[in-house]
DNA sequence: GTGTATTTTGTATGCGCTTACATTTATTAA
DNA sequence: TTAATAAATGTAAGCGCATACAAAATACAC
């Protein structure tokens, strides 16, 4: 191909092959209503002149992008790696682009975003968890524009969702723990505000204590961003207390990890001093020492799961709307009873 | 706006306001060429309406789509977030998106994934280190399309890059350990094949011992995957050499954390019995017991800058094409002299 | 005021594709 | 064979916008 040539379009095609353009277009998009000898012509002509639909034109007459849109909280984390690394696998897999942006944690600059993908033309957008700006659900269906929330999932969601219930998976570490006869509890967790799954996690937790009777204090509750000095900070801070906790409940690996690194900087000993537990199941949690005591999620199967859900109703099809997924309590060394 | 309504035209604007097509399309592109009473109106008619343009026939008509290409080996890696995430933040301020795809350090489906993006027809596209299949440039190049290097830099870099040198970035480790009086070094390598990042990094290491009159045997140099379980093994295996090493380098501070943890967890010591370093400077690094000595980088200052560079081609300007990040080496604790 | 230069607005075309509909060709039944 | 039916192909009309060019409105100089 020339360099200085435009690139072929459809018509170019078309005469190159003698048909007409619907004929080519037909080609690319249901090769099976063509006769095989007049197919394969056309697919050869379009080899030859190296032959690419333009993504502009198709989106403007058949009205689908072929992108799809996902606003997560932060690239920055390694808690949305896998989950959106699978995501978009299974996206590129059906031909689907991934338009991806951040919100910083930020309900209205998610609402922004979501705006910003709305006029790209997405086909469907992907958000994390369940709490957003009303407008944003009210532009969606507006334009009927198919829709997932993930990494969250209650019973009584009404919209779509695929993800795992944070507030019954929070409850699994501390009912572990109180069974190990621990008493003295704290908390270190995400900002609670604005953020769904740290606040169902948060509770989670305080309603497993408070139905055994346990009523934390305020400062045995710290919450603190999704980062590792934050999470040793907050640590540093508990086990400070006039009464310092036997167990440090941690509503996310980030942060039991940085409690982990902390104790093991001042020479705590994790778990024969405090036992720490996390939620997620990093990569880095099973290595740690002692390795972590966390919940684990299936981050790949919901980011395919996600995906293939907006495949399927860009397809036509009625998948089911709520997608609930297992979490399962991983128990490694950084629990044990209290001494 | 009425749920059943189609989405309101540039049209539509256009006659609730009384001008023509446009009139409207100026105030949108060009709003100083409108006059200010018109405009005013044209822009409360287009809010009224709840107007918003068609990506696709804008991209049509223009040939612009305001869309960004990029193509990184992996999301599920802390290595690339920070860059990635400044990267799209930067593409946000100036109006672009971000089209994102991985390619899973395989060259042959990076060129898969740029030939998808320029299907998508993104106007610029990032793609991350020096070494990419020579048909990736032919394409670009026949269609006009800017593009830059990241993660890498070389000052006969035949392409427009902005980043590091990690030839020169990875002797600075070897240099300091030697000057500390290590004579026995084994090394923790990325994949070198088909990576030139790992590649420059491990020759770089490696050209630093050979000119210090040290060669390494092969069975002191380790290349595997960018894992903590990885670079755990790899730490392992060789701890349980004949001649054990005084000090590990490693090209990757997930492998160096691997190798930490490893020590810790079978009670070698570190620094005293090992020195071990890394590269990246990721945000666990500082806060490992004991913290890690590691090459820090300027990610985000490269996401912007990568980004900025792109931006500044399409607005027809000059930006220079190769950009030279300064690298530090970060001393911490993983490291002392040999006892 | 008039004529000219300048700015502002409108007209109309086409970007490259999909698709409803019309036309042609192949297939089948009688 | 022929007529009726089904399948394949072509024709042509947009999709919604940007923009070259033409026309109108305004500014300016005299």
């Amino acid at each position: 191909m020339n360099p200085f040539n435009k690139p072929a379009t459809q018509g170019d095609v078309a005469k190159a092959a003698g048909v007409s353009t619907a004929t080519v277009s037909r080609v690319i998009n249901q090769p099976d209503s063509v006769r095989a000898g007049i197919r394969q012509r056309v697919e050869s002509t379009i080899t030859e002149l190296n032959y690419v639909a333009d993504a502009a034109a198709r989106a403007l007459a058949s009205k689908r992008s072929r992108c799809i849109g996902a606003v997560i909280p932060t690239l920055a984390n390694a808690i949305f790696a896998d989950g959106i690394e699978a995501f978009e696998s299974r996206l590129n897999h059906a031909s689907f682009s991934l338009m991806l942006t951040s919100s910083g944690y930020d309900l209205q600059h998610e609402l922004t975003q979501v705006k910003t993908l709305i006029e790209r033309g997405v086909d469907a957008i992907m958000l994390v968890g369940l709490n957003h700006d009303p407008l944003i659900y009210t532009l969606l269906q507006q334009r009927n524009i198919p829709y997932v929330l993930t990494w969250a999932y209650r019973s009584d969601c009404p919209h779509p969702c695929v993800g795992f219930d944070n507030y019954a998976a929070a409850k699994l570490i501390p009912l572990h723990l109180k069974s190990l006869g621990h008493q003295n509890f704290a908390i270190i967790s995400g900002i609670a505000k604005g953020n769904d799954r740290a606040f169902d996690r948060l509770t989670g937790m305080q309603d497993l204590l408070t139905a055994q009777g346990i009523k934390l204090p305020k400062e045995s509750i710290i919450e603190c961003n999704y980062e590792l000095e934050a999470g040793r900070a907050a640590c540093r801070q508990l086990l400070q207390l006039p009464k310092p906790p036997s167990a440090i409940l941690c509503s996310n690996d980030v942060l039991a990890a940085g409690a982990i690194l902390e104790c093991q900087a001042s020479g705590i000993k994790v778990p024969t001093e405090v036992s720490i537990a996390g939620f997620d199941d990093l990569a880095l949690s099973a290595n740690l020492t002692p390795s972590l005591t966390t919940i684990h999620i299936p981050f790949k199967l919901m980011g395919q799961r996600a995906a293939q859900y907006l495949i399927d109703r860009l397809a036509g099809l009625n998948p089911p709307a709520q997608q609930q997924l297992e979490v399962e309590l991983r128990l490694r060394h950084s629990t044990a009873a209290p001494t």
